[in-house]
DNA sequence: ACACAAATTTAAGTTTACTTAAATTTGCAG
DNA sequence: CTGCAAATTTAAGTAAACTTAAATTTGTGT
């Protein structure tokens, strides 16, 4: 396969699991940053090699083997992240970067070897889940966004869903780590705003932040 | 730069250090897999790029700035295969051709951090030099083909340069791994075959893989 | 139910990295 | 130093992955 194709699937999926998000070939084209032609013409050229569902003017969706190679470059992307991070020392916005690259030209053989010397992570170091080899993907239904979180409750954060620096730095620089406690204030305008308190310090988070960061209900609290 | 220019220049740099080798264009053609017409055009397009000194029907070699960048390539494949080696336990015949393919789509930065986790290593599993960041590669003056090696001398192997799966199969069945101490018995038709020890078992071997397989004289023998 | 804006598709064209086949140049044998 | 085979270049064409612009379809508002 190749980077465009891989790159197609893996948007596809992405924005599917996105529960609400659409997977309009505008919003697809958006997220590669190619033109809406463009993506026309992939869709039609994946359709026949059996990888995604295309009628005109319907959305895009993914087939089960469309999924299943979305999930597989998944896997690697997130073996790699893991691997940088852990074993070479990456920042957790370097190691997405790298990744991106290398998910594309990593055999199955080499990702197998990878988790093996990980010693079979489920997640990333940002907490999103590694699928397996024949494309199993564990969801953590125990976790939810700090913006669909309840107000006077304490959580653990669980997972950081974004790569860009700028949220990646934002979290370092204020406690927002993996496993880090955080109680939550106060919800305004129904998680447009998310009031909460860290390192018992109060900061008030956008939703824009508050969607892309999962937390976990503390049972001892 | 991309995967065609990378090999391109990586191409010709590996012919031009094989001393008596040549660069003429169909060599080039030969090793790439690709049409003399192929690497016409890419002679003249990477000349126009300052990468390669082209003049028609001349043999084809690199400017400072192409072999910078052969070097570059040739380093990010040398750290992975070390990496792949050292770390992650590939044999190596897999650790080439998996180099082959992250080789290209590996930072400066990310080999850095690979160069940095080794432990500066001088050589690659094999034995071959890895070169600096900035270009410098360390040639080692007191190794010398098998092929040319002296009869009734010990040597220890030092390098197999090969990547062929059957050629490092052949090595290391026979015992020809680096370090292993080699005497030679005979040289036939000045290098065509040669008759080593290894082991206290006795090897005849033909040039084609004597011409590969570099030792280093032992002070001690 | 119809008009019209937004979304999508079609058409035509570009760039990169190739191909084959024909034309040209080189260098060597006699 | 001529003639010819081998090497190289030129010419023309292909496939993938895009682009922009024009044409078409869809769905929403009244």
């Amino acid at each position: 396969m190749t980077v465009s194709v891989d790159d197609f699937v893996k948007t596809i999926y992405k924005q599917s699991v996105l529960a609400k998000a659409d997977t309009k070939l505008s919003t697809i084209s958006g997220l590669l940053n190619v033109s809406n032609a463009a993506t026309t013409d992939m869709a039609r050229k994946l359709a026949q090699k059996g990888l995604v569902n295309y009628t005109k003017y319907k959305p895009l969706t993914l087939t089960n083997e469309g999924e299943k190679l979305a999930l597989n470059v998944l896997r690697k992307h997130r073996l790699w992240e893991t691997f940088l991070f852990q074993t070479l020392g990456l920042s957790l916005y370097e190691i997405h970067q790298e990744a991106e690259n290398l998910e594309h030209f990593t055999s199955d053989f080499l990702a197998g070897k990878i988790e093996e010397y990980l010693g079979n992570p489920e997640t990333t170091p940002q907490g999103a889940p590694i699928p397996s080899f024949n494309g199993q993907i564990h969801v953590d239904s125990s976790q939810l966004l700090l913006s669909e979180a309840e107000a006077g409750v304490t959580y653990e954060v669980s997972r950081l869903s974004g790569s860009e620096k700028d949220f990646l730095d934002f979290c370092r620089s204020n406690g927002i780590t993996i496993g880090a406690e955080i109680n939550i204030e106060k919800q305004y305008l129904s998680g447009k705003m998310t009031e909460i308190t860290i390192d018992k310090s109060k900061i008030l988070l956008h939703e824009d932040v508050a969607n892309i960061i999962y937390v976990r209900r503390l049972v001892n609290h």
